[in-house]
DNA sequence: GTCTATACGACGATAGAC
DNA sequence: GTCTATCGTCGTATAGAC
């Protein structure tokens, strides 16, 4: 009867910006509720299984973004520019640094929603390692120099969050190319 | 009467243990109150101020131990020597990347606990920024050096807390004086 | 599909006995 | 100083009207 007076993107959104936020436990039914603009039995109309489906069609979202995003990563081409495509693909995404970070609010969590977080970031790191193999990385260095970008990013959007400065993640997003395609 | 079972000082450290793992809304009375072994009212005599008066005592007690460890930033002698001994102090405090930060977990909370954690990433990065200015780096070079080692760290406790990876975190730590006294 | 109303449990916090 | 018992609130989740 009512039309859907959100689509199940901008819902899915809506709420993951309040989960990002607020972390899992934060995230109260009333909060989402005003955040989405739908009342508290309609968000359960449209994840029935209340908050843990919420996270999962949270991540699925994400997971569907950073491949999205990464895909350059598994490319043929300059691994230079592959990169470049995907920091900018990051940085989208990321909008800037000015979000929180959904798996950093995860990673605040219980043990399932950690190890989600967990596998999240380590297909991210996963893409940025084929990059710098491609660049002619043993997969040692490959895995570090992919794990430590990932650390850089991460860090620097939990900086951003709690003093407003941007600069840490702007740098990490910058310097990504070069740290994936030169070695030392 | 009863002898106080537990000092200040291993309460404090068990209380921030269950904020730094489930975060502000997620440190539930009950976690807290198992993690500590005091019942739920015996908590509030000693936190009159409940869970807001916890985090004060927590982060009061993190700074001191953050100033213990920083300590040498500001002390005379070489550079390097002394990015050396801060790193050690660093890894010492955050027990080799095994715990979940405190830092981050305030950072998934309400803007009071958020702008709490940014102001001690900042003293951290001030207090690296002045080994960094030391070695002879410009002012700007220093803190964005500095600002770029605390993300690296924090970032890679992100990723030991989510994937159980302690590398990056490692890495971060053992970059430290390098990354704090050659420019670059 | 969204709403109002409500059940029911968990949570933060307090009172008072020991 | 710690305990048991309890209050009021807020949380998640559901039922039923529209």
């Amino acid at each position: 009867m009512a039309p859907r007076t959100i689509d199940d993107a901008a819902l899915t959104d809506a709420v993951a910006k309040v989960f990002s936020r607020h972390g899992y436990a934060g995230a109260s039914i009333n909060l989402l509720s005003e955040a989405t603009g739908l009342g508290r039995a309609s968000l359960y109309h449209r994840f029935p299984g209340g908050k843990d489906e919420m996270v999962d069609a949270i991540v699925d979202r994400a997971h569907e973004r950073y491949e999205k995003a990464l895909a350059p990563a598994f490319a043929d081409g300059d691994p230079l520019e592959r990169a470049k495509q995907v920091a900018k693909g990051i940085d989208e995404y990321y909008d800037g640094g000015t979000q929180s970070c959904l798996m950093v609010a995860l990673s605040v969590s219980d043990a399932d929603n950690r190890t989600t977080a967990g596998r999240c970031l380590d297909s991210w790191a996963d893409a940025l390692s084929n990059i710098a193999r491609d660049a002619g990385m043993t997969p040692k260095q490959a895995d570090a120099a992919a794990m430590d970008v990932v650390a850089a990013i991460e860090g620097g959007m939990v900086i951003a969050v709690t003093s407003g400065k941007t600069d840490a993640y702007k740098r990490a997003i910058k310097s990504l190319p070069k740290r994936l395609t030169s070695s030392g």
